[in-house]
DNA sequence: GTCTATATATGGATAGAC
DNA sequence: GTCTATCCATATATAGAC
């Protein structure tokens, strides 16, 4: 419960983060203005400035975050061979770290892909998804392997966005169901 | 072969929509400038705004060419029954269409769905595929069901735009073989 | 139909006080 | 750490000649 030793450094670095997630993934990033970020914390422009030096900045801060993740799930993944059973725990493991990220991150990555992958951190983003799908294809990939494989990670990104009516735990379960029957496929 | 009676009415106004299409898809919409696009054309800026008033009128123009495929397609579905068959005509119907239009329209959407769905004719393209889902989801749906028909489209749209290295009918056939495997589901 | 300006707005980014 | 004021680049859009 007590503070995490330098504390007191400032929380508004971490709420940047936050706010300005949630206002790339509504609005895009290209049309989210440094001022709108401002005003919604209750700042100025240039408070930004000081703890962020560019925008890129910011938006970069949010996908290395996402990628210390993604980069465990990998590392634990190679130790072990790429048997199903592997394959399926890895799929599971990503749709967790999607629930723990919730939507946004996922609109985020989606929704501005041309302006990530134009990033530094983006490019680490593309390459660790699709590293994801190598793996999850399996050894000796076919086309259709290779298929099965991104229309699983499809799956659950998909159910991500859709479905507001439902509860997201159901809504995320049942993504998990069918991505992982996607998967395995029916052939 | 011959001119189509009015004719030689200026093909530029089509042309503008082909360019347009590539560089939103490309580069994004909201980082397209309209300077870009009149370079890429061979003109200049001015001349774009003789042809359309906005900006937002050009890729209206393209949303509204693609929404005339999409509004044949659910009129054709909705005078048969909701069969199996049926639904999955739809989505092979569907696949044509993406097929003809290519990734690039399909990227536009995705990949600046933020500022798509601003615009009138982009609200009309978010209520179609949701209609569309509806429908491939079948009468009486259950949360599941409705999970494999937002699966099945994500999973045509990915392989659209995944496995450039693929020959593109191969990469088409195989997602719509994917796709229609997760519509009808295995349980 | 297309061009050369130009009006006008907005956004990212910096300087310097407090 | 945050503010006020400002610079500067770029973008959309328009006016008017050819």
């Amino acid at each position: 419960m007590s503070e995490t030793g330098d504390s007191r450094r400032t929380d508004t670095r971490a709420r940047i983060l936050t706010v300005a997630l949630r206002l790339f993934a509504d609005r895009g990033y290209a049309n989210t203005s440094l001022r709108e970020i401002a005003e919604e914390l209750g700042v100025t422009k240039a408070a930004l400035y000081f703890h962020y030096k560019t925008k890129e900045d910011i938006v970069s801060g949010i996908l290395r975050d996402y990628m210390d993740g993604v980069h465990r799930l990998l590392d634990e993944c190679d130790e072990q061979g790429a048997t199903l059973a592997a394959r399926e725990k890895l799929l599971r493991d990503f749709a967790a770290l999607q629930a723990h990220w919730g939507g946004d991150l996922t609109k985020l990555i989606r929704q501005n892909y041309t302006e990530v992958v134009n990033l530094p951190v983006g490019r680490e983003v593309k390459e660790s998804h699709h590293r994801l799908i190598d793996v999850l294809a399996g050894p000796a990939p076919t086309v259709l392997g290779r298929t099965r494989a991104v229309a699983a990670m499809a799956a659950l990104q998909s159910a991500a966005m859709h479905f507001e009516d439902v509860d997201e735990a159901v809504r995320r379960e049942t993504a998990l169901v069918v991505a992982l029957e996607v998967l395995r496929g029916s052939t």
